[in-house]
DNA sequence: GCACGAATGCGGGTCAACCCCTATGGGCCG
DNA sequence: CGGCCCATAGGGGTTGACCCGCATTCGTGC
């Protein structure tokens, strides 16, 4: 596995809020909580600079709100997951801030809930909602997901023969690594360039840096 | 040119020592001051926190000297540059750091004079060094430098077409674009993948990338 | 139960990558 | 001037990467 560490920046106005936030975040060995802002625009100041995982947005933020404040993180670092804290359990709202690119919605009053669960989810870069979303909502937003998932994720077995091609190994040694003959790894490396849209082996070795499959 | 904004952390016990070093490096529009600390290990947890591009540190920290800042931030984190704050002009101190991995040294009498050129050195990647270091210890660390760039730097045109693989071209391409044999390409290609000891492509881009050749 | 995707495997082919060796012309340095 | 490095180029060969299509097995879901 590579380094599974999670570094997160809290927004939230009320201190007491990001207190509380930040002691269930680090009762998680691997998450850290490495910036902290109480009004939008010190939050985008904060996420430009320790460029974390993910960041934890309240929806009502003084100075820049969390829909605009989403938009202006997802535009800088589209790696950078969002979750937003709201207490509108409204779906325009939350329509909103899908498309605007946050992958994380929860319900003030059922945060403590849902949180590590939320965290967990966007840590995998998938989606987490709380509330009373409604189904048809939720379906169109799912489906949406689904299509871009399936352009783009793959599979767990493509995922591990992208990491060993990306640190170095020939198709021959994954296949002896593996234990599996060279032309299923052949398999998986071409399904994975063709859903990735990769053309070179040196494309294929970029693509995993950026998504942390391995390090440089 | 990749983009050229350099994140850097300060750390000093004299907060009147870090605002001004920070106000200095304020005035050049592409340098960040994205954290500070007060102590050794403060420190160490902003640098793990932010990752900046340098770290500008005094030597006599408490907690834990600069010394074994520079250990731990280089172990940790080897790209980011460390450049150290002292009072001593004493060679034995900077040889110390110079093997601990820092690539600039700034006695405290000079620091305003020499701050931005240091800062501009590390930036690039070159070491940097103020005082009256003494020739043969200059001339010792050079010629290490030396050797040990001789040993693992690429000639121009090697560097040149390892950006190039490195960015998913074939060699086929690569002779089209520079007006070279195939052939050609092929042998610097080998040569610069024997001199770095590379034996396949995915190990030639993760070395362009965390050679700063390419952006991943 | 049938459809679908994931994972596995094979054959046969093309082309690129890589290996080893050789060679030449230009510039620089002692 | 005589090495030495760099950039250039080629011959000739082996191996690996990638393309096409096809097939089986298994689990999940409708």
């Amino acid at each position: 596995m590579s380094s599974p560490v999670r570094r997160i920046v809290l927004a939230d106005d009320h201190e007491a809020i990001r207190l509380g936030v930040r002691s269930v975040i680090s009762s998680h060995p691997d998450w850290r909580v490495v910036g902290e802002a109480g009004d939008g625009r010190e939050a985008l100041e904060v996420v430009r600079s320790v460029r974390p995982d993910i960041a934890i947005i309240d929806y009502s933020l003084p100075m820049m709100n969390g829909l605009e404040l989403t938009r202006a993180i997802k535009k800088e670092l589209p790696r950078t997951e969002v979750l937003v804290f709201t207490m509108h359990d409204r779906e325009d709202v939350l329509a909103e801030l899908l498309t605007a690119g946050a992958r994380g919605y929860l319900l003030k009053s059922e945060a403590s809930k849902h949180l590590l669960a939320a965290v967990e989810a966007l840590s995998l870069r998938r989606p987490y909602f709380s509330g009373n979303v409604s189904q048809t909502l939720l379906d169109r937003f799912v489906e949406m997901a689904a299509r871009e998932a399936s352009a783009t994720a793959l599979t767990p077995r493509e995922r591990e023969i992208v990491q060993l091609i990306a640190e170095g190994r020939l198709n021959k040694e994954i296949a002896a690594i593996l234990e599996l003959s060279i032309k299923t790894v052949e398999t998986h490396r071409a399904a994975a360039m063709r859903k990735l849209d990769l053309k070179s082996t040196a494309d294929l070795v970029r693509y995993a840096v950026r998504n942390n499959i391995i390090e440089p």
